[in-house]
DNA sequence: ACTAGAAACATACGCGACGTATGTCAATTC
DNA sequence: GAATTGACATACGTCGCGTATGTTTCTAGT
């Protein structure tokens, strides 16, 4: 079982972070209270203090494992689409669509950066980010893209897509305003393009 | 005089407000203490929670006063350039720019969305966001631009720019990653352009 | 196998901050 | 000129974070 000690931390951690997420998204971060999310899981603020040292330490620790699971879906869809271009149109639509979602919403994009910085000091440096900018270095090399550089690329697409999806979710008619934001997006990143269409 | 209460009350919530730019800036919105923050402006909590409610209704204030300083500033950018187009990309370039100050990038991009929500919820509904929007529309009219959603386009244009100044202000060297960010907005923006170059 | 040590977690406490309820004083109005 | 209104000060209750101390369980060395 290889020290039956260190399983049962993994499994308090992931039962922490489980709440916190939840308390986090429900609530916000600040409004959230260590002793219910701990309660909630079982556990004291001694096994919470223990495992992250602070509250900005299980919001770290919720944000790369939200942030992990985001980058999987995108390189998902982006790798279902035909060609590179068309997979980098596909990955900001879809962080335009997971930005809906509240938990998304309100602990990565409005709490996180408040609480932890500008996400591209974050130590698991935003997955996402890393995502797309692999996307737009594989374009340009193929000349498909206009030789800008790749991060700051990366930076402002995903920065106008998140930004989008931020009005999206605060919009009375989501279906409507998702249709015109995916449409604005489509325009700018053309701009991208070595050759115009 | 018409009456000199509404006076006196009129300069203590303009010391207040120059108080709290000052402590939200430096210390951020969390960790900014309303006696230390009253007491600098020669006043007490009282007066604080009489005039503007609670901590987060001084928080809007603050970012009002911010927000609108901002909009004029790129208005009167926009309005130096010459032609529309050149005014969108000024504008944009302006707001890359202000957003490397401190006290917006800590109030208005960081802590104002995490406590007030989401931008387009504020009651100025942002100043920012309505000059880039009717720059937009003029040159839609024009047909200088697609017929993209003004709203949409404004609101990726601004998020993208806001979004590259909180990279260049994380940077280890803001002046070459700027020109990196600008270049690469430039780019982004001509995407919109109905006849691109 | 037994003991010693350490580590994970629980419990108890102090400090600080927000928001409210009450009090006070000055300005306006009749 | 007196009463009332309202802007602001003061005092208090409550809550939550972080730390310091205690306890129990698992690992390791002999």
């Amino acid at each position: 079982m290889a020290t039956k000690r260190a399983q049962m931390m993994e499994e308090n951690r992931a039962r922490l972070i489980a709440a916190a997420r939840k308390a986090f998204a429900d609530q916000g971060y600040a409004a959230a209270s260590m002793d219910e999310l701990t309660a909630q899981a079982g556990l004291t603020r001694g096994a919470l203090y223990h495992n992250f040292g602070d509250k900005r330490g299980l919001l770290a620790a919720v944000v790369n494992q939200i942030d992990a699971e985001m980058a999987a879906r995108a390189q998902a869809v982006g790798a279902r689409a035909g060609d590179g271009w068309q997979a980098l149109l596909a990955e900001g639509a879809a962080y335009i669509e997971m930005a809906l979602e509240p938990e998304v919403q309100r602990i990565v994009l409005l709490d996180g950066p408040a609480v932890l910085g500008d996400p591209s000091r974050w130590a698991s440096q935003n997955s996402c980010l890393e995502v797309t900018q692999h996307t737009v270095e594989r374009l340009i090399a193929e000349g498909v893209l206009k030789p800008v550089d790749p991060e700051a690329a990366a930076r402002l697409i995903n920065g106008a897509a998140l930004n989008a999806a931020l009005w999206v979710a605060a919009s009375d008619e989501p279906r409507d305003v998702l249709a015109k934001a995916i449409d604005a997006f489509r325009a700018l990143a053309t701009g991208l393009l070595a050759k115009p269409v």
